[in-house]
DNA sequence: TAGCACAATGTAATCGTTTGCGCAAGTGGT
DNA sequence: ACCACTTGCGCAAACGATTACATTGTGCTA
């Protein structure tokens, strides 16, 4: 209540409205004296700026929003504290939106940043933006991508690891390994990270003349739940694959639930290997083979990308970065 | 960039900003061919409020900030999963910050939460507020503490476990157990969770008439790389402990992991209860004996005691709010 | 001594919404 | 025919900052 207004303190010191918000920016043309006097009223006073209206006025809020399906896998926590990284050094604020998996929170997500005059957002979309990414670009408002391309939207800027490639790499690291009878639980197809997870997979094997095995391919996902009931299913088979590929961390968990759940062993009577199954404790066992994503390099890339659009840094052109994944050692193979 | 305002619409349709306003919040007082003809128009022009206008006006933005240590602990990125469930309902928006545990982040963050504006704040501390808590009280913002309490303020807001008890139980259990060579890697004890945790089990022991040994008790830093250093230190004792409580999840996996390196057996050589070492995956080995906070639930009651500021319908009144830790079992202990 | 450059400051419009107050026209009861 | 309401709408002032465009005063030059 009656917080302290530029007014305020101008009204105090006798001077113009136009002097206190020149001397507080720093923007010249004020006599030093007089802006010493208005630093220090203002400090003493417990002045700050009203952002919503320096904002209103100048149209630019210097916020951006990510908006990311689950806050609590650690992967998105992940491209989060990167993301935070460049913001926090470039004087952005950078706001976090859980879509909890659901199109319709996502595009609730985007568009309250949207009414918020984002500056930019970052979005690890699970498929509810078609609608709301339109607004952006009317208002020419930039748009990065992360993890999962748009099902629909024409051109878009990206940053990513190839997930065709790294795909086909996790798959031929378990063909050379020995495996012939491999399956994969993807994640849902709709999303393209994981459709290109399944390709690579199945070039993969065919590549190596291996035939698939229908039986041993589902689609999943990417919970937990998902995981070990996908994987129930597959070890009720009669013919059951010796190793199989999970293309994510959750699917991976729950997927080794079950399979201990049955009695068998990993990696004998089953063999497993998974995507950005990356185990901050050091003490998931087994040890997960896992193809990791470069998680924070993601965020600091994709908020970096923000930022040199909106600086004019980069052309308006269509960017797509991808970057390596890294695999991380274990005995799940 | 032309975006749509409500100028334009009201232009367009040669009636007064006015009866557009009105229109679109549906408050009253406009004919309902005006206002269909209002929103089919708003509808077609893609129109959205511009936010910064609308809460610089209401002095309302219906934004509730939230600042923690580390988001990529699930501890913490449940309660903001518990806080986000209660905004989306009731129409509010939560912003995420993270502190990285440091206290100038901390104070950086809750200023540029104070700046725009921010209805209420819930903060995990870790230290650094006090200078800035302050402009919230002044502007009779609410504040809500939750894990932590401030270090100085005078009265606040909390929503936490009772950190002693939980402690002084944890403690209990262990010596329950048999064990009476019991030592404690606390957090930094400026922290009142960790002081707190720190006392209850000092306590426990001493009722329990169990000697503690200053050798055993050591302080560190809720970190994964604390938790393996101090742990190595009492590893090299002459004389080592039975079992160790560990005062956080991270001290927990970096003990564990010098344990392990050591050649050591949990719990046969070095036994070992936590707090809040909680497994999302099902997949750590040992499972860890631990006192665990209901994470989502602070989240949620947080938000919610903001929110009951906010709408008056809670007395100014201080008001600490304890839940119950539960315990989950393990083979650690 | 007029003219000029430049420093220091002020006036007022602007960003996009909301809303108190006022006004006109319509409705219905007596 | 009059009064009391209600309905539908508009004017213009906020909210708190920034800034283009004056305006004033000062010292210097020609």
């Amino acid at each position: 209540m009656g917080n302290v207004r530029q007014k305020d303190i101008a009204e105090r010191l006798g001077v113009s409205m136009t002097t206190v918000s020149r001397a507080l920016n720093g923007s010249g043309r004020v006599k030093k004296e007089t802006c010493q006097r208005v630093m220090q009223l203002a400090q003493e006073s417990h002045y700050m700026v009203n952002s919503l209206a320096r904002s209103l006025r100048l149209s630019d809020t210097r916020t951006i929003g990510i908006v990311v399906p689950d806050i609590s896998n650690s992967f998105f926590a992940n491209i989060i504290k990167g993301a935070q990284g460049i913001c926090h050094d470039r004087g952005y604020m950078l706001m976090v939106c859980n879509s909890d998996e659901n199109p319709l929170y996502e595009e609730g997500a985007l568009m309250a940043l949207l009414e918020k005059q984002a500056s930019g957002v970052i979005i690890a979309s699970v498929g509810g933006s078609r609608e709301t990414v339109n607004g952006y670009r009317r208002a020419n408002i930039p748009v990065v991508y992360i993890d999962n391309v748009p099902s629909d939207a024409a051109d878009y800027d990206l940053v990513s690891i190839d997930n065709y490639k790294a795909a086909y790499a996790l798959t031929q690291i378990v063909v050379k390994r020995g495996y012939r009878k491999i399956g994969m639980i993807t994640g849902p197809r709709k999303q393209s990270s994981a459709r290109m997870r399944y390709e690579g997979f199945i070039n993969a094997l065919s590549d190596a003349e291996i035939p698939n095995n229908a039986d041993w391919i589902r689609e999943g996902e990417f919970t937990l739940e998902s995981g070990y009931a996908e994987m129930m299913g597959v070890l009720s088979l009669e013919r059951r694959p010796a190793a199989m590929i999970l293309s994510n961390n959750k699917l991976a968990y729950g997927a080794i639930r079950a399979i201990y759940e049955q009695g068998l062993k990993i990696p004998e009577d089953v063999a497993i290997a998974s995507f950005d199954a990356i185990d901050g404790t050091g003490l998931v066992r087994p040890q997960i083979v896992s193809l990791n994503q470069p998680a924070e390099e993601i965020g600091r890339r994709a908020c970096q990308m923000i930022i040199d659009k909106l600086t004019g840094e980069s052309s308006g052109q269509e960017r797509h970065v991808f970057l390596e994944p890294f695999l991380s050692e274990g005995d799940s193979l």
